[in-house]
DNA sequence: AGCACGCCGACT
DNA sequence: GTCGGCGTGCTC
C-alpha cells in the first residue's frame, strides 16, 4: 500500500506549543519507557527520578511509574496521553542510580521499572513513618493586612508565643504552648496574621528498634593507635593513594581469616569520610552483629545500619537520612548497594564470595557486581575482601581488572590453626552402641579441649534431627506433599518438615505405604548432634545455633554473648557459625561432616565446600591459646578438603579454575539459566520444548552472523531441574553459556522475544545464576 | 504483568 | 441463541 509521506515539520502547525514530554517506566516486564505529555499544571513538578501516575493500558487505568527522562520529543508513534499526577516532591533516585538501574535492567533482562521498584524501599514509596503536618508562621510585615484586624487578648498571647519561638510551629504545638484552643490559632489564620503551610515530617513514634531518624550522636573516637603490621602497611600503601586521588579502581583484598581486613576497611572509610564523602559497606546479613557495627560506629561518624528486621518506616527513615546527607557510612546487606548517598566516595564489600549477595527474585542481581558497576559509574574506588574470594573475583584479579591486595598472615603473627582430617571410613567403631556423629578422635579432642577450659565449635551443615525418614518394610520415604524432597524430622517441633517450602506434617505412627509401624529415622542434623553431645558431655553446656533456634531477632546475639562469656562450652550449628565469629577462647573447631554439599549437582559445589571449611577453620585459634581444627569426611582425598586443611586457597583456586576452563564454566564463560515452571507437568514440558526451539533458531542465526568462529553460545537442556517439583510447580531448566556477556545477551534477547508462555506456565531468566537446583 | 479483544463449547 | 473459556497482542 502506498502511503503519502509528508515532511513531519510540514504537518506540524506552527502555533503548536513546544510540549514537554516525560518518559515513564512501570513495574512491569516491559523493555522500553513510555512517553507521556506533561500538562502545563505539572510542568514544574515532573522530573527525572520522581514517580508519577499515568493512564496505562487499554483500560486507561492509572498506574504509578518512575519518570526516567523529561524532554521535548513526542513518541515516534502511538497516541500521547497526559500524566495524571506527580507523586513525589523530590526525586527518589538520582542520576547515578538512574544509570545503575538502567544497566541492571539491560544486564539482568528485566524491566527498568521493575528494577526501580525493587531498589526504592516500600517505606520510601509510601512515605511510611512520615506524616503531613500543618505549620503556622507569622506573615511577613509587608504582607500584613491593612488595616490591622483587632484581636483578642488570647489571640495576642498566641501570636507572641509563636514570635518568641522564632520558628514555624504545628497548629497543635502552638495551641499547646500558648495554652489556647485550636480555634484561637484558626482565627489568627483567618485574620491573615498567621500563614499556614504543610510539610511532610517524620512521625515521632519511634520504631521497635533504635530511632533511625534520630541523629547518631555516639562520639567518634579518634583513630585508635592500632599499629598496622608489615602486610597491612603494604596493603594500605597501595590503597591510600587511590583513595586520595579518587577515580574508579577495584581492589580484591585477599586476607586469611584473622588477618585484619576490617582494620583496612575502617581506615579506608575514615579517609573518605575525612574528605567529606560517604561510604557504603556491604556485608552478608549474618555478619550484621553489634560487635561489627560498634567498630564502625566508633570510628566512622554517623553510621546507618540496614538490616532485615527493620520496619518499612525505619527503612524509609534511613533512606531519607542518607539522601539528605546525614549519614556518612551505610552498613547493610545486599540492598544497601542502592543507598541514595549524595557524594559516594567508597564501596566496601566484606566476604565478597558470599552467595547471599545474589538476589533470588526479580531483579536477580548480584550486589557485588552491581557495586562494581556503581563504583564505575560514580568513578570511585571499591574494595572487595575475603579469605576465600569467589573464583570470579580471583580471575578478575588475575587478569588485572582488579588489583590484588594480600594479607597472607594473621595479625600478631598468630599461626593458622593446624587442620587434621579424620577419615570416617577408617574410624574405629565404638565398643558398644551405635556409632554416633562424633568419631572417637573428635570426641577425645573435645574432652581435652574442655578439660583445658577451651571452647568448642562444631559445625554440621544440616538442620533438624533426622534427615531421612523411611519404612524398612516397603522402602517408602517421607516426602513433601508439594516438592520432590525428602522430609526432615524435627524432634523439638515433633514434625516432619520440608526444608524448601516449609511444609510440615505430623510424624507417621505407621508407614502410609504398607502400614508397618517400624518407621526408621536416619541421617544426622544439628538437633540430633546436640542430643548426642549432651549425652557424651553431661558436664558441659551445649547450645545449638541454626535457623530453627535463631528465628527471633536478638536470639543470635544472646547466644553469642553467652558463648563469649563462657556460659556455653560447646556451640553446635550450621554454616551460620562458620562466618566471622571471633572468639579467642575457641581452641577446637570440629566439622562433623565435610561432605555435605560436596556432591550437589552444582558446578560450584567444590568452591562452596572449600569456602565453608576455610571459613569455619578460621574460627579456631584466634586468641593467644591457639587452636586446632578437626574435619570429619568420607572423602579425605578430595582436593577441596586437603587444600582447605592446608589453608591453601591459591592452589585450590588454581586447580578449580583449570576445571572451570575445561568445562566452560564461569568465570571463563558467562552463564544464564532459564527456568520454566507450571503446576501442570505436561504444560511445563511442552513450553520448555517450544523455548528450546526458539533458542535453536536464535543460536543458528547467531552462529551465521559470527561465521568462521567457533559457536560462541551453547545451550544445555532443557532438562528437569534437580528438584523437579517445588512448591507444586514442575520445573524444567536450560543453561545457556557463552564466551562473552554480549553474545549471551544477544541470543537470550532473540530467543525470548518470540517466546511467550501459555497461561499457567511461567519462566524466569537468571543471569549469572548461583543456585542450580 | 494486566487487560481487552476475539473466536469456539455448555447453558438459561 | 448467549455466557464465558483462555489464546494473543498491546500498552505512550
Amino acid at each position: 500500500m502506498e502511503t503519502l509521506e509528508l515532511n513531519p515539520t510540514s504537518i506540524t502547525p506552527l502555533d503548536t506549543p513546544v510540549g514537554i514530554y516525560a518518559d515513564i517506566v512501570f513495574d512491569r516486564p516491559l523493555d522500553h519507557p513510555y512517553t507521556y505529555a506533561v500538562p502545563a499544571a505539572l510542568a514544574g513538578k515532573v522530573g527525572t527520578g520522581k514517580r508519577v501516575e499515568a493512564p496505562f493500558g487499554r483500560g486507561g487505568r492509572t498506574t504509578s511509574g518512575f519518570c526516567v527522562r523529561v524532554g521535548h520529543n513526542p513518541p515516534a508513534r502511538g497516541e500521547v496521553k497526559d500524566i495524571a499526577r506527580v507523586l513525589d516532591d523530590d526525586a527518589l533516585v538520582d542520576e547515578h542510580l538512574m544509570k545503575l538501574t538502567r544497566w541492571m535492567a539491560d544486564y539482568y533482562l528485566c524491566g527498568w521499572g521493575q528494577v526501580l521498584h525493587a531498589v526504592v524501599p516500600a517505606g520510601v514509596r509510601d512515605n511510611a513513618g512520615t506524616r503531613q503536618a500543618t505549620f503556622v508562621e507569622p506573615v511577613a510585615k509587608a504582607e500584613l493586612p491593612n488595616p490591622l484586624p483587632t484581636i483578642t487578648a488570647v489571640q495576642k498571647a498566641a501570636l507572641d508565643c509563636l514570635k518568641k519561638e522564632n520558628r514555624p510551629l504545628e497548629l497543635g504545638q502552638l495551641a499547646r504552648l500558648a495554652k489556647c484552643g485550636p480555634g484561637v490559632v484558626a482565627s489568627l489564620v483567618k485574620k491573615r496574621l498567621l500563614k499556614k503551610f504543610t510539610e511532610r515530617v517524620e512521625s515521632e513514634a519511634g520504631g521497635q528498634h533504635e530511632r533511625a531518624a534520630e541523629a547518631d550522636d555516639s562520639p567518634v573516637s579518634p583513630p585508635p593507635d592500632i599499629q598496622l603490621n608489615a602486610d597491612q602497611t603494604a596493603v594500605w600503601d597501595k590503597l591510600n593513594p587511590i583513595l586520595h586521588a579518587g577515580g574508579f579502581h577495584a581492589f580484591l583484598l585477599h586476607g586469611v581469616t584473622g588477618s585484619g581486613k576490617t582494620e583496612i576497611y575502617l581506615r579506608a572509610i575514615e579517609e573518605v569520610v575525612k574528605q567529606g564523602k560517604e561510604a557504603i559497606v556491604l556485608v552478608p546479613e549474618i555478619s550484621l552483629t553489634p560487635q561489627t557495627l560498634e567498630r564502625f560506629r566508633g570510628r566512622c561518624g554517623n553510621v546507618a545500619v540496614l538490616h532485615s528486621h527493620l520496619t518499612d518506616a525505619e527503612r524509609g527513615a534511613y533512606w531519607r537520612r542518607v539522601a539528605t546527607g546525614h549519614v556518612q557510612v551505610v552498613v547493610g546487606a545486599r540492598s544497601a548497594v542502592f543507598a541514595p548517598t549524595r557524594k559516594l566516595g567508597l564501596i566496601v564489600i566484606d566476604e565478597e564470595h558470599e552467595t547471599t549477595f545474589k538476589q533470588e527474585a526479580t531483579p536477580r542481581y548480584h550486589a557485588r557486581d552491581v557495586a562494581v558497576m556503581r563504583a564505575r559509574l560514580e568513578d570511585i574506588p571499591i574494595v572487595m575482601g575475603s579469605a576465600t574470594p569467589s573464583l570470579e573475583s580471583w580471575a578478575n584479579a588475575a587478569r588485572g581488572a582488579y588489583t590484588l591486595l594480600e594479607l597472607p598472615k594473621r595479625v600478631e603473627d598468630r599461626p593458622m590453626p593446624p587442620v587434621q582430617v579424620i577419615d570416617l571410613r577408617h574410624e574405629p567403631k565404638p565398643q558398644h552402641g551405635r556409632p554416633g556423629a562424633i568419631s572417637p578422635t573428635l570426641e577425645a579432642a573435645m574432652r581435652s579441649t574442655l578439660k583445658a577450659k577451651g571452647q568448642v565449635i562444631l559445625m554440621l551443615n544440616r538442620r533438624g534431627f533426622s534427615t531421612h525418614v523411611h519404612c524398612p518394610g516397603c522402602g517408602h520415604v517421607a516426602q513433601c506433599a508439594h516438592c520432590d524432597l525428602a522430609l526432615t524430622f524435627h524432634r523439638t517441633k515433633a514434625a516432619l518438615v520440608c526444608h524448601y517450602c516449609g511444609w510440615e506434617t505430623a510424624p507417621y505412627a505407621k508407614c502410609p505405604g504398607c502400614g508397618q509401624a517400624a518407621i526408621r529415622y536416619q541421617g544426622l542434623g544439628t538437633e540430633k548432634l546436640h542430643v548426642e553431645i549432651e549425652e557424651k558431655f553431661p558436664g558441659s553446656v551445649c547450645q545449638r545455633m541454626d535457623s530453627d533456634t535463631m528465628s527471633k531477632p536478638g536470639s543470635h546475639q544472646r547466644v553469642l554473648d553467652a558463648f563469649r562469656d563462657g556460659l556455653v562450652h560447646i556451640l553446635v550449628g550450621t554454616q551460620m557459625i562458620a562466618k566471622g565469629l571471633d572468639f579467642p577462647n575457641v581452641t577446637l573447631v570440629g566439622v562433623v561432616n565435610a561432605d555435605v554439599g560436596l556432591h550437589l549437582p552444582d558446578f560450584r559445589s567444590a568452591e562452596r565446600t572449600f569456602q565453608l571449611l576455610a571459613q569455619v577453620a578460621g574460627r579456631a585459634g584466634r586468641g593467644e591459646k591457639g587452636g586446632r581444627v578437626l574435619v570429619q569426611t568420607y572423602t579425605p582425598e578430595h582436593p577441596c578438603i586437603t587444600l582447605a586443611a592446608g589453608h591453601d586457597y591459591a592452589t585450590f583456586a588454581a586447580q578449580e579454575l583449570v576445571h572451570r576452563k575445561q568445562h566452560k564454566y564461569p568465570p571463563y564463560e558467562r552463564m544464564a539459566r532459564l527456568i520454566v515452571r507450571s503446576e501442570k507437568e505436561e504444560a511445563a514440558g511442552a513450553f520448555a520444548d517450544t523455548l528450546a526451539g526458539a533458542f535453536q533458531s536464535a543460536l543458528a542465526t547467531h552462529a551465521r552472523d559470527s561465521a568462521g568462529k567457533p559457536p560462541p553460545v551453547r545451550l544445555l537442556g532443557p532438562a528437569e531441574c534437580p528438584v523437579f517439583r517445588l512448591k507444586n510447580f514442575y520445573r524444567f531448566h536450560f543453561q545457556v553459556q557463552a564466551d562473552s556477556s554480549a553474545a549471551l545477551h544477544d541470543v537470550l534477547r532473540a530467543a525470548l522475544a518470540t517466546a511467550r508462555p501459555p497461561s499457567g506456565v511461567e519462566f524466569q531468566v537468571d543471569i549469572d545464576p548461583y543456585s542450580m537446583l
